[in-house]
DNA sequence: TTTTTGGTTCGGTCAAGACTGAACAAAACG
DNA sequence: CGTTTTGTTCAGTCTTGACCGAACCAAAAA
């Protein structure tokens, strides 16, 4: 258990931080030492060795992170290793987007719960449908606004 | 265990889609129950029968959509119980952006990153800032992408 | 071929927290 | 008063799933 330097309290706050938002502690602390590592290409065994972590969790919390595009593979020739380092080409923009789904499930049980309501004109058909048009919005303008996204990252990035 | 009505599978389903959202599953599925019941106001005795679940986890539940919103208490003159409903005047663009926060949390996480980390040049770096830059966008648009939303459901409103 | 390296997979353990049941409270009713 | 109604709270149980260790595997090295 130490906790001394910052950087180790900035990794577990991060694993909190995933936990809170429904991903596992490790997966947030593997981010998190990818974030403040020394160097920017890590090794599957630093990360045990400077997580404490059993190889099994490392493997699949890092399969995860590969997954959702946050990580990348880096292999170099006349290495045997695996190098993983933030994903040098993340898409925010794609990543967002995806998130959207989830907000999509969301409106589909809000209309799928209007439509099984007896009856239509009651105060909750109004709650139902008034949830269901407010997400319809957001799902019609997020495209919008990561079009502007796109705009502006264009302008700065090059 | 009776799945036989499409409302029963619908409550279910809802409960199985808030756990998901990292909350709890009966809060799902009382929250569906308001969504399809016969009538808008639900006392707190017909959720324990319709649900068959405990007292103790209705009113644990029932409290957390009350803190959150969703839901509102309606009591009767001359009638000792409390009767719950969907809230009639739920602010949904509130709601949201209270959601936000989690979003600011995270931006946070980034820029910590960035400071604590050695390099501010290497690639991890760079995809620490892309990371920041990404939410500050979001967090700057959010609100009037709200402000619009505010706009449209006045017009349709009345 | 055997050994070493780098990692995966699988069975089991352990902890967190959702839910239960029982004890408790408060308020109205008789 | 005692009883009933309407919940709340708290200790305990039970489930889920994150994590661990060990066995396993593939590829390279020796």
């Amino acid at each position: 258990m130490s906790l001394d330097t910052e950087r180790d309290r900035f990794i577990e706050e991060n694993g909190l931080l995933f936990e809170k938002l429904g991903v596992t502690r490790m997966s947030g602390r593997i981010l998190g030492y990818l974030m403040v590592a020394e160097k920017e290409n890590v090794s599957f065994n630093e990360l045990t060795e400077a997580l404490k972590a059993s190889k099994s969790s490392i493997s699949t919390n890092l399969k995860m992170l590969l997954q959702i595009g946050f990580v990348k593979p880096l292999t170099l020739p006349g290495e045997r290793k695996t190098y993983y380092m933030l994903s040098p080409d993340m898409d925010w923009r794609a990543y967002f987007a995806q998130r959207l789904e989830m907000i999509n499930i969301m409106n589909n049980m809000f209309k799928k719960g209007l439509s099984l309501r007896p009856s239509k004109e009651d105060n909750a058909a109004k709650w139902l449908r008034e949830a269901s048009e407010f997400y319809d919005f957001i799902i019609e303008e997020f495209p919008a606004m990561l079009r502007r996204w796109e705009e502006k990252s264009k302008q700065s990035g090059r």
